[in-house]
DNA sequence: AACAAGATTAACT
DNA sequence: GTTAATCTTGTTT
C-alpha cells in the first residue's frame, strides 16, 4: 500500500501509476502536484484552517476538493501527519474503468482528455465539493498501486506564482493524458533554467 | 457592501 | 493570444 503519512513532496511522484476508483470510474494517476503545507506559499494551507480547508487539516487519507474559478471542482489526497495541511492535486489520469459513465460527463471529449487537467478530472470523478472530507477508502475514493510507470518527470507547478523554483509537479512523460503546462501570469522570476 | 483574485477550461480571434 | 463563464474567500471601503 501507499504511505499517506509521508509529506507531499515525496508522495506526489509516487503516485503516478496508481489506480483511484470512484464508484465506477476508475483513473490511473498521470500527473500530480505537490503541496507542502503552511509553510507553503502556494498551498491553500498558508492562511491555516479556515471552513473551507477543514479537509485539508484533517489528517491523512481524506480527500480535500475546492471550487476554481466558480467552476471546477479539484481533487487532492490530503498526506502528512494531521495538521500539516500537506496534500496532492490530481491533475491528470488516464480512465482505464467506467470509459461510459466518463463520457457522459464530458460529451464530446476524446476518451485521451477526458480526465486531462484538474478541473476536468474532479468532472469525471463526479466530485463536488460536498466530497470535501471523504475518507478513502470509505465514503470517499480508493486508492491502490498500480503498475509502476515507465518514467518521472517533474517541473514547477501550473498557475503557481511562487516557489516556482522548486519541481512540486510531476507527470508520466509522454502519456497523452498529461496537461499541458501554463505558467502563471505572475511569475516574475526568470524559469528559464527549466 | 463592494471588489479582486483564484492550484481552470473552452471557445474565440 | 484573449476572454467569458461562475462562485467562494479574503481584503478593502
Amino acid at each position: 500500500m501507499i504511505d499517506l503519512t509521508a509529506d507531499a513532496e515525496a508522495l506526489a511522484p509516487r503516485l503516478l501509476g496508481c489506480l483511484l476508483r470512484q464508484d465506477e470510474v476508475v483513473l490511473r494517476l498521470t500527473e500530480v502536484e505537490a503541496y507542502s503545507g503552511r509553510d507553503d506559499l502556494a498551498a491553500h494551507a498558508a492562511i491555516g484552517p479556515r471552513p473551507r480547508t477543514r479537509a485539508l487539516f484533517a489528517g491523512p487519507g481524506i480527500l480535500y476538493c475546492y471550487l476554481s474559478h466558480g467552476i471546477h471542482i479539484c481533487g487532492n489526497i490530503v498526506c502528512g501527519l494531521p495538521g500539516r495541511g500537506s496534500a496532492v492535486l490530481l491533475r491528470a489520469g488516464e480512465v482505464v474503468a467506467g470509459l461510459e459513465i466518463a463520457r457522459e460527463r464530458r460529451p464530446g471529449v476524446p476518451d485521451v482528455a477526458l480526465a486531462r487537467g484538474p478541473g476536468n478530472l474532479g468532472r469525471v470523478m463526479g466530485w463536488t465539493l460536498a466530497d470535501s472530507g471523504a475518507r478513502l477508502g470509505q465514503d470517499g475514493p480508493v486508492l491502490a498501486s498500480g503498475e509502476p510507470p515507465s518514467g518521472i518527470a517533474s517541473g514547477p507547478r501550473v498557475g503557481v506564482s511562487v516557489a516556482h523554483q522548486r519541481p512540486w509537479r510531476f507527470w508520466i512523460p509522454g502519456d497523452p493524458t498529461v496537461s499541458a503546462y501554463r505558467r502563471s501570469p505572475r511569475v516574475v522570476t526568470d524559469d528559464r533554467a527549466w
